[in-house]
DNA sequence: ATGAAAGCGCTAACAA
DNA sequence: TTGTTAGCGCTTTCAT
């Protein structure tokens, strides 16, 4: 269908339009539209009310903005959109922030810091009232200065810095317990009978990687289960980091291991894709475990055993730090589910 | 971690800031900071440069946004962030935008239309430069005026309106072949031998699945077989609609019926859950085929035969639209992918 | 090439 | 209660 006819464009209406519409000055139509401390006298406000709605008057947010000098709007940066895990972490916060009121907006990281750094300080300029970073959380320790400078500056500014799933930053956070639930897993898998394990790491330089890393060890060990280095292999925290490590792995190492951990359930179903490329069964050749118990698993046969995260809390939880006072760090639990990619075995 | 000492806020550095540190007006702050025609001696601009390094200073984008008159910021409205098809989509669009420069910023509509108005409403006072309208699609007249007057006036104001996979509104759009593809899946499908149908439809006011069905009943056509309204089911455009429609079906349909067709890929996916709770096979007991070819897909065993959408190609369609001239309707091709989610039958 | 000054749309003292 | 008057931070004529 083409387009309506190209009317020459007309100047947005402003607040001022509406307020000699009405016959009030400016402030009275900003009382009754947009102000709090309303004390208007209703017949004024009809008329204010009917000129708005006869001009179809929508407030200029940015003019509110630079006015008032702060904004309703909380920025959330996230590593990758398509992620299903950051898709629904980005959809339990926007569900949590429409009630007090927030705009929440999306930027995407690509899991590179530097580029981190840059959308802070954009978002410093934008005056967000909060930035939320999810994801990412590297512990490379320059660039990690440089983002908690910027971080720091933006604070100063009155901004809210809240950091999930990372505590590597000195800001307040809400955290999921990836330690505890790594431990947690590796007992129960101990006690299907598993002895042999591999684990899937994503990029070294990843806090998430390393705390899922250390909980699987401390678990096995719990059970005098020692995972030895060479029994850890580390490629990009996705779909593809596990296909890939899988891909290289040595034939050795696939017979002689009995389970496979990936820190992450993305990498895990990318792990399954590579172990049937090269033509072994999941589980009954081998066993897979992931990390996030993301919503794509309701659709993947056998079932993949993994840690959940309770998303949706993830999102109340960032925003009540963002509105009100909540405790500056919180950790939230993580389940084991197991399923059948790793059915008993003794 | 606790937070860092907590300072009293400091006000943010301003351009008037940038400008008295470096000894210069505003004027020429802001033309080596920001402006285009910048016609300034290297020696002031250096001084600038410093000052504003110095200082930290970033630019305040909604006061620029209040002195331009315009944004760089485009809108894409989308049903559900966590559904993959759209998530892809987002993903898709922000990687095109980019370049040139655009912003995008993602508001979720929760498939109704209301919220779609009220969200364009919004979207005009915040100046946005174009407001991409992303799935839903109802072919409710009342509904689609109202949201057309608000587009138009929208666009009246200079902003820019797309439409993706929705030609129900007088807009630009970027169309994927909903009908085309349907139909030349019905086909392939009789061709392996398939001759009893079902199909999943969305809600019945959508126009995709609206498309989608009149494209695979003329696809049946061409070959011969009928496909009476008796075997079509509506129910949500989703996962749980999938799985909810699959859970209601009688028993007698699930036994003479030989494929599935659902609208989307997630209703397939809900589709075959829902299948194997009833104890069937997929595609033994019967086959299924979905349509978009998202992500997910690559995890699932047996594959899912579909029709596939090229969604990259699709965000960049939609951002030349907003920056150039492109032709204001445009089509997509969508391909056929066979996989063993239905197999040859004949 | 640079600066002064007006203005973008709105809010928020401050008077009245 | 309402209107007047400054700003908010930035861009952009218009002089110089």
């Amino acid at each position: 269908m083409a387009r309506p006819q190209m009317n020459s464009h007309s100047r947005p209406v402003t607040l001022t339009d509406v307020a000699n519409a009405a016959g009030v000055s400016q402030s009275t139509a900003s009382r009754v539209l947009n102000g709090s401390d309303r004390h208007v006298k209703a017949g004024l406000e009809r008329k204010v009310l009917d000129a708005a709605a006869r001009l179809h008057y929508t407030a200029n947010v940015q003019a509110q903005a630079v006015a008032r000098g702060t904004t309703t709007t909380v920025a959330l940066l996230v590593s990758d959109i398509a992620d299903a895990y950051f898709s629904s972490m980005v959809a339990a916060v926007m569900a949590s922030a429409e009630k007090p009121g927030l705009r929440v907006t999306i930027a995407v990281t690509g899991r590179r810091v530097e580029r981190e750094i840059e959308l802070v300080r954009e978002l410093r300029g934008q005056h967000a009232r909060a930035i939320v970073l999810a994801g990412s959380g590297y512990v490379d320790a320059n660039l990690s200065d440089a983002l908690v400078r910027e971080l720091t500056m933006y604070e100063e500014q009155g901004g809210r810095v809240v950091l999930v799933s990372r505590k590597d930053l000195p800001f307040d956070s809400v955290d999921l317990d990836n330690f505890g639930g790594a431990r947690r897993l590796a007992t129960a898998l101990s006690r299907l009978g598993y002895q042999d394990y591999h684990v899937l790491g994503g990029e070294k330089a990843l806090v998430a990687t390393q705390d899922r890393i250390e909980g699987f060890k401390a678990g096995l060990a719990d059970r005098g289960i020692t995972l030895s280095d060479a029994n850890i292999t580390y490629s990009a925290f996705s779909w593809d980091g596990g296909f890939g490590a899988v891909s290289k792995l040595e034939d050795s190492v696939l017979t002689t291991r009995r389970v496979i951990f990936a820190v992450n359930d993305e990498m895990a179903l990318g792990a399954i894709a590579g172990l049937r490329g090269r033509g072994l069964r999941v589980p009954e050749d081998i066993a897979v475990a992931g990390f996030d118990d993301i919503r794509t698993l309701r659709d993947i046969v056998p079932g993949l055993t993994t840690v959940r995260v309770p998303i949706a809390e993830v999102g109340n939880e960032v925003v009540s730090r963002i509105i009100g006072e909540a405790p500056p760090a919180l950790m939230i639990p993580a389940t084991v589910v197991l399923r059948d990619s790793t059915p008993r075995i003794n």
